[in-house]
DNA sequence: TATTATCCTAGTTATCCGATAGGAATTATA
DNA sequence: TATAATTCCTATCGGATAACTAGGATAATA
């Protein structure tokens, strides 16, 4: 399942760029959407740093995308806002760590499947973007 | 991502299944699979509180699988170890629950993609059983 | 009857999620 | 230039949940 924290900030991506060539402020966003203006806040400016919206302070500022919707990537924005892809991060491509209660990955049981998970959740994403959800 | 509980009580339904016609201990699961052993005791409970094993007390007791393996599909593991398979809670077959900030599902923009994600691991799911992992 | 198991309820601890507080910095406009 | 509107930033907090533990009851075997 996954963090109301990516719930709303796909939601907001969605929102503002519906929008797009405007400067949108938090707080329609936050109205339009039921989502908790401070939490949204905190949302944004992860979406901001990590390099999808940009952003201009003071009366009329607000958020923008960019780049086109058509070059967000659910990957990339899916590993922002809720970390890894993967079931595990034994075989995750991005996050990768080493289990502690595996001694050997290529005989762990679990592996195969975990595999194909990753790879089903990769599919949809790498297939969608943010031009989908408008 | 996926919690140890589900991990691990994965793991011991495989070990298991690899030692199937034999009672099989959960000290034994515990080492073999470096898995704490009170904890695996509530997961093997579960698990046979949810009818895939069954249990015997005393002396040589132990668990043993109530079906085959092939006859055990991940669908239905995964939803007792880990609870829903969708994304939200508001695309689930067995674990619906409307969203609070959602006025209507058919409207919300994440709606398709959730669908998508919940498919996706469905399929991967529905077509591995305890067999494909032993 | 001693030993080896599971059964069961109830903890404990630590981490993280969801949300909030409060002010600083910046910008537009009247 | 004063004011209102906005983002920026750090810090914090309560509650839920995850991960794990304790301790005895119950049952089967030899």
């Amino acid at each position: 399942m996954i963090s109301k924290k990516t719930k709303y900030g796909l939601k907001a991506l969605t929102y503002i760029a519906r929008n797009d060539k405007q400067m949108v402020p938090i707080a329609l966003i936050a109205e339009s959407e039921n989502i908790p203006h401070k939490f949204l806040e905190s949302i944004l400016l992860l979406l901001r740093k990590s390099g999808f919206l940009g952003s201009k302070k003071g009366k009329g500022g607000g958020y923008y995308l960019l780049k086109e919707a058509s070059d967000i990537y659910m990957t990339d924005v899916m590993r922002i806002l809720e970390g890894p892809i993967a079931p595990v991060a034994c075989v995750s491509l991005n996050y990768y760590e080493k289990c502690d209660d595996c001694e050997d990955e290529t005989t762990c049981s679990l592996n195969k499947l975990m595999i194909q998970v990753r790879d089903a959740n990769l599919h949809v994403f790498r297939n969608t973007t943010l031009e989908d959800l408008k």
